[in-house]
DNA sequence: TGCATTTACCTAAAGCATTTAGGCAAATGC
DNA sequence: GCATTTGCCTAAATGCTTTAGGTAAATGCA
């Protein structure tokens, strides 16, 4: 019986590139193990159950992003910061939607805490340096741009913007424009 | 042998209350029949199967949302439009999670064009119509207000939000009164 | 090198969800 | 009152998950 050389990092990193080609939800131990032309039962000594395997590649897939974020804001700031950040998001999504819809995964608070998802708030708020904002109105600029991120990367994911002029593209030009410019002149006060 | 008597409609329903229970990720076939005291495959007289039944919970919600979303912006306009429409989503979450959740589901693309989901962007854009803003970029924000409601539910029931300050309740108005003035000042040009 | 231990993958089996096929009894229509 | 339709059933196949226990390959140490 050779040996493949399983081990939980190659499971988790298959498993994510299996995503990207069958949809996250679609991942299971029984494909991944069909991948490695291996039994199921094998992969049960590398992960825990399902469960872990699939919460495993979601915490892969937030470590890759926050590298990828780190990287884009570094020697940047302002506007400058912010679309480059943005971008990161939105690439990752076109370049590995299985990844991305990992990373949207609902996270038990614990793990979450854990999680390179407060890398993500931080550099959010690092951004944020580039404006003036003062607590509490940074926290809800952070909430703000990871609502908008989220969402927008979910949204078009699933097709929401395709097929009607204008195209996705231009949209999230302006939406970031339009971000830029709120982040700028943020609201002191409720203005009714 | 008693009929129960089953039918979509009423399938669907239940589906609808046992996501809000359970989530809607757990809503299966065979959790419903039980609910029903039925035998599974009695359900398949009624649905598909089981992606049927979850693409029928999924319109369903859509639907009712619609109907929400439309009580809630009749005879509003501007920022009070806005705060109306937007609470909705809002609060479809809080007290129907599962709802909320299927709502997020992806649909194929001709299901969802023949789905509530067009309802929803219509009202979007009438809440512009508060707003001095010509197309492309009232596409725009339609598009942006989505990814703002969207993003945000889905975040804050991931409980991306809680235990932290300021909380949810306070950066929600914030939010609101900064796309309220974006709206009003919506950006003309790229502004580097 | 030779043997003991550990490790990696296996087989077997049980549990549960999905789905189809075919049957019987209850409801419906005439 | 009988024929038809309809609703729910049983039975069975398939596939994913998970645990228990076994065997062979790799590793370590004398």
């Amino acid at each position: 019986m050779a040996r493949v050389g399983l081990s939980t990092e190659r499971l988790v990193r298959a498993g994510a590139e299996l995503a990207d080609e069958i949809g996250f939800e679609q991942v299971t131990a029984s494909e991944l193990a069909r991948r490695f032309d291996v039994k199921v039962a094998s992969l049960y000594s590398h992960v825990k159950n399902s469960q872990d395997l699939k919460t495993r590649i979601t915490l892969f897939a937030l470590e890759e992003l926050a590298d990828r974020a780190a990287d884009a804001i570094a020697g940047r700031a302002g506007k400058d910061a912010l679309v480059a950040f943005a971008n990161v998001y939105r690439d990752y999504e076109r370049e590995h939607p299985g990844r991305a819809a990992a990373a949207r995964m609902r996270l038990d608070p614990r793990t979450a805490a854990a999680s390179a998802g407060v890398r993500h708030a931080q550099m959010t708020r690092a951004i944020l340096r580039g404006y003036e904002l003062t607590e509490p109105d940074a926290t809800h600029a952070v909430r703000l741009l990871g609502s908008v991120f989220h969402g927008y990367a979910s949204l078009e994911s699933a097709g929401g913007f395709s097929h009607s002029a204008p195209d996705s593209e231009e949209t999230w030009t302006r939406i970031l424009d339009a971000l830029d410019a709120l982040l700028r002149n943020w609201p002191t006060a409720s203005t009714p």
